[in-house]
RNA sequence: GCACCCGUAGCUUAGCUGGAUAGAGCGCCGGACUACGAAUCCGGAGGUCGGAGGUUCGAAUCCUUCCGGGUGCGCCA
C-alpha cells in the first residue's frame, strides 16, 4: 500500500507544482477510508498554506481532484468536502500486488541492510524452570528477530541466561537437604528442589509475617478512626478520608488474605491466625537466615573459582539447557546464541573499575554503589553487595560493553516484562554515564502480565505442560477431520496447539496485560490460529485441485468488490511488517494476517452463493477469470504462508 | 509518598503517531450447505472512547487535573 500512496502523493505534488510538502511526506497522510468512499483518501487542509495564494480545503480538493480525472492510474477520482478519493485502476491495483505477493518473501525489504540488531530474548533463569510467564519474551523476541530479518536486518538473538547469581547457591545447598542425588540430570526434579529451598530461605516474607500482626492492628485502629470521623468531616476532606479507607481496606485484605468486601468483618479471628503464622515464622527465620547465608556463600565461592562449587554449578546448568532446549525445539524458536551472565564473570572486576572511573560511585554501608545522575525518585544503582558479590546489574553492564564490541549493533533490545523497567533504565543511564554514546540505541522492549492461567505445583505453571494441553484439545478437533491424511495428523494437531498458543500471546499489543484462556485461543473461529492456518489449508487445497497456476494472467479482471478487498489487504501487508518492525511490534503482523484470512473467507464464500464468484470455474471463455483468480489465491497462500513464519506459527497445507 | 504503564460494546480488544459515521472477535438474535473446505459466510442489536477542563478548523489519539486499576522503588533476578 505504500508504493501505492506514494503513487497517489506524487502525482498530486506534481499536477500542483507543489515545492514544500514533498510527496514522501505527503503520503504519510494518504489515508485508507471506508471503502465506500474509495480506495484511498487525501486530507487536505495540510495543503491550504502550501498553495499561493492560500485556498481553502474544499477549493484545493476540487482543484486536485480536476488534475487528477485525467490520470488512468486512478478512477472515479472526486472531491467530498476536503477530502480527495480515489480509486485504483484495476489495472494498477491488481499488477501492482499479484506480481508482488506472489514472490516469496512478500512483505520484506532492504532498509536494514548493513545494520545489525541485537535482541536479548527468553533469557530464562537456570534453576527455574521454563515457565507459562516465559512465553510472553521468547514469543515476541523471536518474532521480533524474524520481522528484523525479514526487513534485511542483521539479526543476533541471544538467549541470556540466568545462570550466575544466588539461585544457583540455593539450589546447590538445597539439593544437600531435599534431592536426590540419582536424580541430579532431572530437570523436573530440579525445579522442585529450587521451590523448596527459595521458600526456606526465604527471609523477607518470614520478616513480613513476623511483623505482620502489629502492622494489621495499626491498619485496623486507623480504619476504625477513619470511618468514624468521616461523618463529621467537610466535603473537601471527606473525599481524602474515603480514598484514605478505601486504600486502607485494601492492605487489611491483602494481609489478611480475605475477599470480605469488610476487612474488619471476622478480624479477631483472622489475627489470631495472624499471630499463630508469626509465631511460627520467628522460629523459622534463624534457620532460613542461615540458608540463606550458605547461599550467598555459595555464589560467593563460585565467583572466586572455587572448583567444587564450579563443577556442581556447571551440572545443574548443562542439565536445565537440555530441558530448554526441548522446549525451544518444539515451539520452533531459535537463537543464534545461547550466552548467560556466567559469561562475564571474569571481567567484572574490571567492568566494576571501569565504571568506577567515572564521578559518583561510593561505596554504602559496605555495598558499592554509582550515584551517577539518575533521575529523580530513583534509587541509586547497585554494583556490589556488602559480600563482595555482583549483581545481575553488573553482569548487564559487562554484557551491554562486550556486545557492542562483538556486533557494533544499530539496535540492541532486551524483550523483557515491563516490571523491570527500573533496572533497564538504570542500566542505560549508567552506559552513557559511562560515555559510551552507542547506549542510546538500546531498547528495552516491555510486554505485559498474563492473566488467567491457573497455577499449579507451588504458582509454577510449565511452558511445556501449557502447549501439551493445547496440543491435546487441538487433537479432540482435527480427529474428526476428513482432510487430513492419518500420517500428517501428528503434525498438523501440532502446528494447531503450539500455533494456538503462540498466535495467543502475538495478537495482543505487546504492553497491555492479557488474559489467557485455551477455549479462546483454539477456537477455531475469530482471532486464533487455527481460523488463519484454515484459511491458508483452504488456499492450499484449492491451488492443489487447480494442479497450479497458469501463466497467462490478466490481473485487470480482478474486479468484484471482494476481490479489491483482497487485494487491498494484500497490499498492506508490507506495510504492517514494516511498522511492526520499527515499533518492535509483533502484534501488527498477526492483526494484519487475521484481516487477510477474513477478507479471504468472504471472498471464497462469496462463490457459494453465486457461482460466477468461483476460482475453480469449469467455462471455457471464462478461464481468463479462472487464472488470475488462482493468482490472487497463490498471493493469498503466500503471504499468510510469510506472516505466519514471522510470528513462529506453522502453516500446515492441510488440516 | 515518588516513578512508570493502563481505563474504548456484557467479555477480550483494534484504531495506522490529530482527520470523514470509533473497527473486530467472543457471547446474544436472525439467516445461508446436492461444499472451489459450513473448522465458513451474511445480517442485526450493543459505545456519553473512565470524568472534567484545555490546545486545534478537527481529539479515542496531544497537554493539565481528578477518579479507578497495575507495576516498580539500595544489597533478588
Amino acid at each position: 500500500m505504500a508504493t501505492l500512496k506514494a503513487a497517489l502523493a506524487s502525482a498530486v505534488v506534481e499536477s500542483q507544482g507543489l515545492s514544500h510538502p514533498s510527496a514522501e511526506e505527503l503520503a504519510h497522510h494518504v489515508k485508507v477510508p471506508d471503502p465506500s468512499h474509495g480506495d484511498l483518501a487525501l486530507p487536505c487542509f495540510l495543503l491550504t498554506k502550501a498553495l499561493n495564494p492560500p485556498a481553502p480545503p474544499p477549493v484545493i480538493a476540487e482543484r486536485i481532484a480536476q488534475k487528477l480525472a485525467a490520470d488512468e492510474r486512478f478512477v472515479d477520482v472526486h472531491a467530498a468536502g476536503p477530502y480527495v478519493n480515489i480509486r485504483i485502476s484495476a489495472s494498477l491495483l491488481a499488477n501492482t500486488v499479484l506480481s508482488d505477493a506472489r514472490t516469496p518473501g512478500y512483505g520484506g525489504g532492504q532498509e536494514g541492510a548493513g545494520k545489525t540488531v541485537v535482541i536479548d530474548f527468553s533469557s530464562p533463569n537456570i534453576a527455574k524452570p521454563l515457565a507459562f510467564h516465559h512465553i510472553r519474551s521468547t514469543v515476541i523476541g523471536h518474532a521480533i528477530a524474524r520481522i528484523h530479518r525479514a526487513r534485511g536486518w542483521t539479526v543476533q538473538g541471544i538467549n541470556y541466561l540466568g545462570d550466575w547469581g544466588k539461585q544457583f547457591g540455593l539450589l546447590a545447598t538445597g539439593f544437600e537437604r531435599h534431592g536426590n542425588p540419582k536424580r541430579i540430570t532431572d530437570a523436573k526434579h530440579l525445579v522442585e528442589v529450587y521451590v523448596k529451598a527459595s521458600r526456606e530461605a526465604d527471609v523477607g516474607s518470614l520478616q513480613r509475617s513476623i511483623t505482620a500482626p502489629t502492622e494489621v492492628r495499626a491498619l485496623a485502629t486507623q480504619l476504625t478512626e477513619a470511618r468514624t470521623n468521616l461523618g463529621s468531616l467537610p466535603k473537601e476532606q471527606k473525599k481524602r478520608t474515603e480514598k484514605l479507607i478505601r486504600s486502607l481496606e485494601k492492605k487489611l485484605r491483602e494481609y489478611l488474605a480475605t475477599k470480605d468486601s469488610d476487612p474488619l468483618q471476622n478480624f479477631n479471628v483472622q489475627l489470631e491466625k495472624l499471630t499463630q503464622e508469626a509465631k511460627e515464622a520467628k522460629e523459622a527465620l534463624e534457620q532460613a537466615k542461615a540458608y540463606d547465608t550458605q547461599a550467598r556463600a555459595f555464589l560467593k565461592r563460585m565467583e572466586d573459582s572455587d572448583e567444587e562449587a564450579l563443577g556442581i554449578w556447571k551440572r545443574y546448568r548443562d542439565s536445565s539447557i537440555d530441558e530448554f532446549k526441548r522446549v525451544y525445539h518444539r515451539m520452533g524458536v531459535e537463537f543464534d546464541a545461547i550466552e548467560g551472565e556466567s559469561f562475564y564473570s571474569k571481567v567484572l572486576e574490571q567492568t566494576i573499575a571501569q565504571v568506577r572511573q567515572q564521578p559518583g560511585t561510593k561505596i554504602d554501608n559496605g555495598a558499592e554503589v554509582v550515584d551517577m545522575v539518575v533521575p529523580k525518585g530513583q534509587p541509586p544503582v547497585l554494583l556490589k553487595t556488602s559480600d563482595g558479590t555482583t549483581l545481575y546489574l553488573t553482569r548487564d553492564i559487562a554484557a551491554a560493553i562486550d556486545r557492542y564490541k562483538r556486533f557494533k549493533f544499530e539496535r540492541a533490545l532486551y524483550v523483557v516484562a515491563a516490571d523491570q523497567s527500573l533496572n533497564f533504565s538504570q542500566l542505560f543511564s549508567t552506559l552513557k554515564a559511562m560515555g559510551f554514546t552507542w547506549a542510546e540505541n538500546m531498547h528495552h522492549v516491555p510486554f505485559g502480565r498474563v492473566h488467567g492461567m491457573s497455577t499449579r505445583r507451588g504458582n509454577i505453571v510449565f511452558l511445556d505442560e501449557v502447549l501439551e494441553e493445547a496440543v491435546q484439545k487441538a487433537e479432540q478437533v482435527c480427529e474428526q477431520s476428513d482432510k487430513i491424511a492419518k500420517e500428517h495428523l501428528k503434525d498438523v494437531v501440532e502446528a494447531i496447539g503450539v500455533g494456538s498458543i503462540i498466535f495467543g500471546d502475538l495478537k495482543n499489543l505487546r504492553t497491555s496485560d492479557y488474559t489467557f484462556s485455551y477455549e479462546e485461543v483454539l477456537d477455531f473461529r475469530g482471532h486464533t490460529a487455527p481460523y488463519v492456518q484454515f484459511s491458508h489449508a483452504r488456499a492450499c487445497s484449492i491451488l492443489r485441485k487447480a494442479g497450479g497456476v497458469p501463466s497467462d494472467i490478466q490481473p485487470e479482471c480482478l474486479v468484484t468488490p471482494e476481490e479489491r478487498a483482497v487485494l487491498k489487504t494484500l497490499a498492506a501487508y508490507p506495510d504492517a511488517v514494516t511498522l511492526a518492525c520499527d515499533n518492535f511490534e509483533p502484534s501488527i503482523v498477526t492483526r494484519a494476517l487475521i484481516d487477510l484470512a477474513q477478507v479471504t473467507a468472504s471472498w471464497l464464500s462469496a462463490g457459494n452463493k453465486d457461482r460466477t464468484k468461483r476460482v475453480l470455474l469449469d467455462e471455457p471463455e471464462l478461464q481468463h477469470l479462472r487464472t488470475a483468480r488462482l493468482a490472487l489465491v497463490d498471493a493469498i497462500r503466500e503471504t499468510l504462508a510469510h506472516g505466519l513464519y514471522l510470528i513462529g506459527v506453522q502453516a500446515p497445507t492441510a488440516m
